[in-house]
DNA sequence: CCGATCGAACTGGTATACCATATACTTTCG
DNA sequence: CGAAAGTATATGGTATACCAGTTCGATCGG
């Protein structure tokens, strides 16, 4: 490196620390992870972030945990209120058919899309990823399944081609990763699961984008439809209070690079 | 009032000042309705925001500006490069490829729920707005047709009883917007799209979903395809400079409430 | 007259102090 | 003893000071 890079005298070669990582990113990557990582459905009472107590947890000031919390209420994971506190926030159930409703439409594009352009070689990926679930017992697979589903469901946006895609049903997948975590063990909704995606993928595998598309929407809507009927549990008010003072808008979309 | 709410001495009526409302909500209304006003691909050179500039204009601190410029950067409207400046995005050719892809997913879903669910009202509503169109001359009306264009296809997504599919398209409208008052004046694009209209609004009244779906579907996606062919000046490199420094993900979707 | 170098001004990132209000606790009066 | 009123504390919203890196022009050397 003293050869490509002459330099005059000898310096403290530092490990050029990263520019273009700013602690509000990294603030909000931790608070994402954190809030993914929990079942927000599993506990009962509200969970509640408190700017300064977090601030002090990880080492930086109030500003960028407050930029963080800004694009976190943005993205619908919690709910700030002014001299309240900020919530975590639980969807209902029927803002959780409507965001499988979304998905639906998303991944039926995206199958369409993949069964035009996909690579033969990603499909074939896909079937042998999904193959390790037929040949296994059914039994114990059935906890680790749920991300597996996930994964499949990724693939098949991802063989869109469309980045954009990928990005508007990032959060979705961390809402959809909580419920299926619930419904996946009801009835047997885990098997038909893998017959559908079965059935996706030899649409796939045969070049039919409208096949692709309607599976992919009925498998989808087919959970929707499971969740509007067996889902009320999700509407159990967790918290006593619910006063009014609704936020105006708050549901905007991200498109960018 | 005075009656309902009996008090013990007479008070100063004060016009009840909004709480609920924060300079960082104004801010951010204020500079998306300056972003959506403004022809984003009309202007020649980059577009810079200067927070302390903007925080004088507007009569607040950098702080609110800051935390909406944080909205507007995820929304991707707006990318801010540490130290540089903030600056107005410019969609690539295949970003709004892509974004069309994604409204085409969206609003196809969106006709099917409408085709299934919607008020017959609404949908007379629908075909009366267009129909004005049709009466007129074609020739000055086509201007303004680029608003009524939009407000076809909002009408559609909420007619779909869906919210999270209106909060979803939310933005992709905005860009919508700037590229058809370009396209539409290309072809007879104009005259093809008051057809396509009209053919989904048929499978509407005829409560034929996957019709309607269909329709929907291929009437973006035929604007996609003109864009992908006829789209190239918008890749023109306004900036000279295109260094790196790739903001690593950007691209996030809110789901909220 | 031209180029390299140095520095002043500018810009976004961060820390911190302060404000108004919601909430909980304490006090006081009936 | 209980309820209402008053007070202390906590919390998000806002303003501001300071920092580090970038930009661009002035200045010095050739």
């Amino acid at each position: 490196m003293f050869d490509a890079n002459p330099r005059p005298s000898p310096t403290l070669e530092v490990p050029r620390l990263d520019t273009g990582s700013t602690f509000r990113k990294e603030a909000y990557a931790a608070l994402k992870r954190a809030i993914t990582a929990m079942d927000i459905y599993d506990h009962a009472q509200e969970i509640r972030l408190d700017e300064r107590r977090l601030s002090e947890g990880l080492g930086v000031s109030r500003t960028p945990i407050r930029e963080a919390m800004t694009l976190l209420e943005q993205e619908g994971f919690v709910r700030t209120r002014p001299r309240r506190g900020i919530f975590v926030v639980r969807k209902t159930k029927r803002e959780i058919v409507e965001m499988i409703t979304v998905m639906a439409a998303l991944e039926s594009m995206a199958a369409r899309l993949a069964a035009e352009h996909a690579a033969d070689a990603d499909i074939a990926e896909l079937r042998r990823l999904m193959a390790e679930f037929q040949t296994g017992n059914d039994g114990e697979r059935r906890a680790e399944y749920s991300d597996a589903n996930i994964a499949f469901h990724q693939a098949i946006i991802r063989m869109s081609g469309c980045a954009l895609l990928a990005g508007m049903t990032e959060n979705l997948f961390i809402h959809m990763r909580a419920i299926r975590k619930i419904t996946i063990h009801q009835e047997n909704r885990a098997a038909r699961s893998i017959a559908d995606h079965f059935r996706i993928i030899e649409a796939l595998e045969g070049r039919d984008p409208g096949r692709a598309e309607r599976l992919a929407r009925e498998h989808a809507l087919g959970l929707a439809a499971h969740v509007e009927q067996h889902g009320d549990f999700l509407d159990i008010t967790h918290n006593s209070l619910k006063n009014g003072s609704r936020s105006d808008a708050g549901m905007e979309s991200g498109v960018s690079k």
